[in-house]
DNA sequence: GAGTTTGAAACT
DNA sequence: CAGTTTCAAACTC
């Protein structure tokens, strides 16, 4: 057909134009799945896995349809994967605590479900698949690409995997490696080992019964949503699409509409990549998912998040389902799709530990301090996740986050995380919303540390629900919107009362949120936005509010619509590539080789890109403020929001003076930087010009506010009528400084430059990236140092201010200053910031970057370096006065509001001020730590927090 | 909807 | 690294 000749030609491009050594193969056998998938697997480095997503997403194509499991390698993270990684953590810990694991495997069922299984399925299978590689990886690159080859466990798998494996195999994940061929005809087998898993867990934990009397499932249904899982596991191979559509038939309420619409194709690799999972080890884990779908879905269907955030089944139950699975749900519908590709990459980290009990205590102990009865229930599997790893073992909870590069969980509990795919990133920047649900999930890891904070909020969760609906506005901006999906999520995972169990919550809900993303338009919006940066950009702003929507219409995908002609949308200039997503049939382009069924050509595609750029599907604009911004405005009227903000690459508008969207900075309603090379700046969010007054000054201004304070005034003019409507949006925001703590998720976004950051430092792709952050840092290492120096700060600062430093880890930078100072809801920051690095580094960095990078690039600035660093968010000065309270009445565009600011302002100023100094004091001790290297280490070995920080390093764009 | 403008991406 | 070309989005009419 056509499609052949395209596939022809593509190849052939491939092989031509940009990836002449994969291209062989991998144009070879884009269609065929199992060859590239090898091919990629084996000789992946780690190094090549985690650079491009695409390999993973290849894998997938290898499933067919297992995007997922092509990300594993990816180095980029998506948003999207890091919850799925926490919610995969979350869930090996449950596995370890049954009712905890099985909740939160259910929950990430029930997403995935929600999804409509497909998305959620490709976005879980993405996790799954993240998680296996991690697995894989660190058993065996051949095993990661078997997995992805092979169809690396669905999304479903994913949780199933968790689940099973850790109740039923903690080896499965070994296993499944190596059954993944094998397991794919051993489906039924899975299956029938997951209603073992299921009925063991349910024997082991009484709990998972009266859980689902709780939910309100009946056994009976439990029972018969297992036989269905385990009927439609002999989906085995082929059949695994049509076992998926099963058993999203068979999970009615699950099965989120959006979802199925949106990617079948993705559905389908998910699908598949379940399916041969499950064969393997997938078999129980198909087997745990079919329970787990079934115990979801019975929760599900209580909550009726799979199906819909908006359905709120059950009222109370319901809405803890709802903040997270809706979310998640639906946000990962969206996502996933898009990011499936890229995602693929995403790590998927299950974490079996052997101790694992310890975590299901703690779960168990979750669950009851905080969840009511029902919802308590599902977040007792999401604590139990968090719980466990916090609990566990520190290392553990870094492990699991990490745990897809490194399995030492996998040792007495395999524990596969789902790696961020840092190509996935696209999605993050799109889903950026799945960027959200790194940082979130970093967030979320660091909230189990310190995750403290992050419960008192279950409310929180409820605010999430109010983000998805805030989210449509916050569509202002894309990165805004990630942002704010990220604080949605974060919220929710805060919501919830018991930190652990928040934060496990954080984890899975933002990895289902995400995807599912509810089915809320909304969120789906979000998506969008996120998923083109560009266009989220656009988006961002009111007038973008309107396409986004109607471009969330089409479907989450849309978000993202290109028009390709001649590069066959494999090419940067194709916005859905760029964002590491498919391109979608509402998409006019033509010889569209950005689909699933070519998934090696786009993997292939990517990689020779991304070793070009390792940054190329970075997202464009890091951002920082968005969120905060909405804070800043609550709190003090700080609105530097924008100017938090950067475009990665800065623009180069020479005739638009940056007031049109062909300056990505503007699109991005992103101030312009130093590291932009525009003529005639005139960006509303905040000129080139401005941004260096503001960030030196804003540096000094924590130190001497007038000057910046004068600047920010007038960039506040100029920048008010943007900003109001994200103040309008803010608003609600206030509402929701609650959420702030699920702001970190917006920072997932950034995630993508960590994934990129991590494996690649290299400062090519982003000079003025290097610049400004690798200035702070002096090593090029990307925004992860920003990150890491930020959360350095950050905590630091936080230490000063134990308040502060929850919000600022928990929230966005700017936000959750703002919402900090006020929020700073958790003062758990320290442990939060140990933990979360590894988990970070991978993804979810963003939310530490920004936070941290914030307080930290002002402490920094008082140091030389750091004073670069706020010079490149400057905008961030806002975001630094979330380390002090000062800085984000500076930096916040809005000064009138910010800089008045107040009481937050005075708050922030005497708190910043003593806690600047306190800051600069540690700054001084941890920047000496820091080598400039990369930042990630540097950061850990630093500090702990450092070592957060670093995760939030690794996102570096 | 067609044509132009614009700036990023890609290429040399 | 700089310059040029190509490309697709953004914009205008």
């Amino acid at each position: 057909m056509p499609k052949v000749n395209f596939k022809g030609r593509i190849r052939f491009r491939v092989m031509d134009s940009p990836e002449s050594t994969k291209p062989t193969t991998t144009i070879a056998a884009p269609t065929s799945s199992l060859d590239p998938v090898a091919v990629q697997d084996s000789p992946i480095s780690s190094y090549i896995c985690n650079l491009s997503p695409l390999k993973p997403v290849k894998a997938a194509p290898v499933a067919q349809s297992f995007p997922g499991l092509n990300s594993p390698p990816l180095v980029f993270s998506s948003p999207r994967i890091h919850p799925h990684r926490q919610s995969s953590f979350l869930k090996r810990p449950q596995c370890t605590q049954p009712s905890g694991s099985e909740l939160s495997q259910q929950d990430d069922r029930a997403i995935n479900i929600a999804k409509g299984v497909d998305e959620s399925g490709k976005s879980d299978t993405k996790l799954s698949c993240g998680l296996i590689f991690g697995t894989e990886e660190g058993d065996n690159s051949s095993s990661v690409d078997d997995q992805c080859g092979s169809p690396p466990g669905c999304v479903d798998e994913f949780l199933a995997d968790h689940m099973e494996v850790d109740c039923v195999e903690l080896n499965h994940s070994e296993n499944l490696t190596s059954k993944q061929s094998d397991n794919v005809p051993k489906s039924s087998s899975g299956v029938a080992d997951s209603r073992d898993s299921i009925t063991e867990v349910e024997k082991k934990y009484d709990v998972t019964k009266d859980d689902r009397m709780t939910l309100g499932a009946s056994p009976a249904i439990f029972d018969q949503a297992v036989e269905k899982c385990q009927e439609k596991s002999p989906f085995d191979t082929a059949p695994g699409k049509a076992e998926k559509e099963n058993e999203v038939g068979d999970m009615p309420s699950i099965v989120c509409p959006k979802v199925e619409h949106h990617d079948h194709a993705l559905d389908k690799h998910y699908y598949e990549h379940s399916a041969t999972e499950d064969a393997g080890a997938g078999h129980k884990v198909e087997s745990d998912c079919s329970s787990q779908l079934l115990l979801e879905s019975m929760q599900i269907v209580e909550y009726k998040d799979c199906v819909q955030a908006t359905r709120a089944l059950s009222s109370e139950p319901v809405e803890n389902l709802m903040l997270r699975d809706p979310k998640a749900s639906p946000h990962h519908c969206g996502m996933r799709r898009r990011c499936l590709q890229f995602e693929g990459a995403q790590q998927n980290t299950t974490v079996n530990s052997p101790g694992s009990w310890i975590p299901s205590n703690s779960t168990t102990s979750s669950r009851s301090s905080v969840i009511p009865a029902n919802s308590e229930f599902l977040e007792s599997y999401y604590v139990d996740v968090p719980a466990t790893p916090a609990n566990m073992q520190l290392d553990n909870m870094t492990q699991p986050t990490f745990l897809a590069f490194s399995p030492r969980n996998d040792g007495t509990c395999s524990s596969k995380v789902s790696k961020p795919s840092g190509i996935g990133l696209h999605l993050n920047s799109i889903v950026n919303a799945m960027p959200a649900g790194f940082g979130a999930i970093a967030s979320i890891k660091s909230a189990e540390r310190g995750y403290l904070s992050v419960r008192g909020k279950k409310s929180v969760s409820m605010i999430n629900r109010h983000r998805s609906e805030n989210l449509e506005n916050c569509l202002i901006s894309s990165n805004v919107v990630e942002s704010t999906t990220g604080s949605k999520e974060d919220g929710r995972h805060e919501s919830h009362p018991s930190v652990a169990a928040s934060t496990a919550r954080s984890l899975s809900h933002y990895s289902v949120q995400p995807l599912t993303n509810d089915v809320l338009l909304k969120p789906i919006e979000q998506q969008a936005t996120a998923c083109g940066d560009k266009r989220k950009s656009n988006s961002g702003h009111a007038d973008s509010l309107e396409e986004k929507k109607s471009s969330v219409t089409n479907d989450g995908d849309d978000c993202k619509r290109c028009n390709c002609k001649k590069t066959k949308c494999l090419k940067l200039y194709c916005d859905c590539f760029a964002a590491g997503i498919y391109c979608a049939e509402t998409c006019a382009c033509q010889e569209c080789f950005n689909r699933p069924e070519y998934e090696d050509t786009v993997l292939e595609t990517r990689e020779q890109i991304e070793t070009r750029n390792p940054l190329a599907f970075a997202p464009k604009v890091i951002q920082r403020n968005t969120e905060p911004q909405a804070n800043s405005t609550v709190e003090g009227g700080i609105i530097s929001t924008p100017s938090s903000a950067r475009h990665k690459r800065g623009c180069n508008c020479k005739k638009s003076m940056c007031l049109k969207k062909y300056c990505e900075c503007y699109q991005g309603n992103v101030g312009c930087s130093d590291g932009c090379r525009c003529e005639g700046c005139k960006n509303v969010y905040g000129r080139k010009e401005d941004s260096r007054l503001f960030t030196k000054k804003f540096a000094f201004s924590e130190y001497g506010m007038s000057k910046d304070v004068v600047n920010k005034q007038a960039i506040d003019e100029r920048l008010d009528a943007s900003y109001e409507e994200r103040l309008d949006m803010v608003p609600s925001e206030k509402g929701l400084l609650h959420i702030e703590p699920c702001n970190p998720r917006d920072l997932t976004p950034l995630t993508p430059s960590f994934q990129s950051s991590k494996y690649h430092p290299s400062p090519e792709s982003d000079p003025t990236f290097l610049e400004s952050y690798g200035k702070s840092f002096g090593s090029p290492l990307n925004s992860d140092n920003h990150g890491m120096t930020l959360e350095t700060g950050h905590r630091m600062v936080l230490s000063n201010h134990s308040s502060m430093d929850i919000p600022s880890l928990m929230s966005p930078m700017t936000r959750d200053w703002s919402n900090g100072s006020g929020a700073q809801l958790v003062p758990g920051s320290g442990h939060f910031s140990s933990v979360s690095s590894l988990q970070w580094r991978n993804s979810p960095v963003t939310p530490m970057t920004r936070f941290g990078g914030t307080k930290f690039v002002q402490v920094l600035d008082s140091d030389d370096n750091l004073h670069d660093i706020m010079e490149d968010d400057t905008p961030e000065i806002l975001k630094d006065v979330s380390t002090s309270p000062n800085t984000v009445k500076v930096s916040s565009p809005n000064k009138k509001r910010v800089s008045p600011p107040k009481g937050g302002l005075h708050e922030l100023g005497s708190s910043s001020s003593a806690g600047l100094r306190t800051s600069r004091k540690f700054i001084l001790q941890a920047v000496p730590s820091f080598p400039p290297l990369t930042p990630c280490l540097d950061s850990k070995s630093s500090d702990i927090q450092s070592t957060s920080d670093l995760q939030g390093c690794s996102s570096p764009k």
